[in-house]
DNA sequence: GCTCAAAATTTCGCAGGGCGAAATGATGAG
DNA sequence: CTCATCATTTCGCCCTGCGAAATTTTGAGC
């Protein structure tokens, strides 16, 4: 279809406020304001609408607004995701409400790996955090360095091949491969990873750890912490091991949902 | 927030265009038209919108339109579907992977079931099938009907009695208890249940199986085929016991998800 | 290859829907 | 109680979104 309309502006300004209102828990009309430009008697009218559509609750007095279970009817026929999303995503929930801090699972994407799921609504400390569908540098962010570091050699000159031609910013150092396998070789000794120190936002750090299956990464899972809430030590003696734990665990249900029989005599045949 | 704007016509029809589009695989500008009432230039004009937007890909030559990833951003907000949801999503998806025919998961919401998961945009072969969101009797539907036999004896007791006071059309038979105790009866006895053959489509049937964890229904995954496609005993040897090692996994799932410790010494302590 | 029904796309004049500056109201920190 | 700030409401204006009609494209059937 070749374009004939120009989009629908209050279409276009409507899936602006309801992407924010997806950002976080609870979200105010100033908020709302300042993310995305426009005039509050705007954001009010389209909010309203959101609220009468059902996919939007709340009021000042509620300490403002926030979606509805209905939201996922504007999703529910995208089945895309990575296998590794699906059985992760009960995992990443599990640990926010143990560490109340969120959590997020990226899968690789070309060059880059993506935030497939995040926790960030979930968490009432939320640093700034890769929201959903954020592309993020395998050069430079947890997530990324996390899949370069333990995907298999092979698969890493590849990408690296890729990377020493990416004008991206953030991909810089994929052209000094030296420092770089420095880098690499620090992160799979100490079996976790950090953003690139800096890049920003500088009051907040990371850490991210692979999701393996057979020498393979499915994908990677992290977590962003202010640094003004803990040492960067405190942080790795408090987050490094359930981490590893939740991945492992992520890992063997993918495992299961991949080879479970679901029929008695599927089950015989194997063990016959 | 009292109202003070009536809805921007635009809006509303923009999410009611990308809501039928999250229902199925695909959707031609025909489909949109027939469902929504919206004039096809009307249809068109949201369609690109929704394109320009990234929600929505492909044209007439790739057989419709459908939705992308980055719909996600749209419901990434909400998480707070039952852990049976997020434990369940993978396993249904696995089901119609292996089976082709669309599953789905329902939760207790009141006095009827709610529709959490379900798997008919990935399935070509879709009968008209509950969408997420709906809700469905307790008294008429597979999925209703599985958690109203498999719950506890109280607690049927009490869904019972609100139902008597329903002016449902669909409740009716919970107004008859002796009928509706055979149903109840002949349900636990098979272990399955179906919808009240009185209720429409009569083209289609399905099988539904309760997601048990001690002796509490946690919800209720089912499937639905064509009768056209075959018969109901060949449906019952097909699904029934899929279905049933399915929801035992999911189950399982919850459980760990509920138990497992994600520190090593939790575990110290467990065993200690 | 042609026909033709049906779906898709495009045009464009029009009017009313959506806009946002300004005004007013509500809230809560100090 | 004051007052800064956020929230809500008003309403005149204008340009955005509309949809009937026209045109184009597609593919089934022969």
């Amino acid at each position: 279809m070749m374009a004939s309309y120009p989009p629908v502006q209050s279409v276009t300004r409507s899936f602006a406020v309801l992407k924010e209102l997806n950002r976080r828990k609870v979200t105010t009309v100033h908020d709302l304001h300042v993310a995305t430009g426009l005039p509050k008697p705007t954001v009010v009218r389209l909010l309203e609408t959101l609220i009468d559509a059902g996919y939007v609750s709340g009021d000042r007095r509620q300490g403002g607004y926030q979606v509805t279970s209905l939201v996922t009817s504007l999703s529910s026929g995208f089945h895309g995701d990575h296998l590794v999303v699906e059985a992760g995503r009960a995992w990443a929930l599990l640990l926010t409400r143990r560490f109340v801090w969120p959590f997020s699972i990226a899968v690789l994407d070309k060059d880059c790996v993506v935030v497939r799921y995040s926790t960030v609504p979930d968490s009432p400390i939320s640093p700034f955090h890769a929201t959903i569908n954020m592309r993020l540098s395998l050069v430079s962010r947890a997530l990324g360095r996390a899949y370069l570091a333990f995907c298999p050699d092979s698969e890493r000159k590849l990408l690296l091949k890729m990377l020493k031609t990416s004008t991206a910013p953030e991909d810089a150092m994929a052209r000094y491969p030296k420092q770089f396998a420095t880098v690499i070789k620090t992160i799979r000794e100490q079996g976790f990873s950090e953003r690139d120190p800096m890049v920003e936002p500088k009051n907040s750090c990371n850490i991210a750890v692979p999701i393996m299956q057979d020498k393979r990464v499915l994908g990677t899972l992290c977590t962003t912490y202010f640094k003004s809430a803990m040492t960067r030590k405190e942080a790795i003696d408090l987050f490094v091991e359930p981490l590893q734990i939740a991945a492992a665990h992520i890992a063997e249900d993918v495992d299961r949902l991949q080879s479970v029989p679901l029929v008695e005599d599927d089950l015989t045949s194997k063990t016959g």
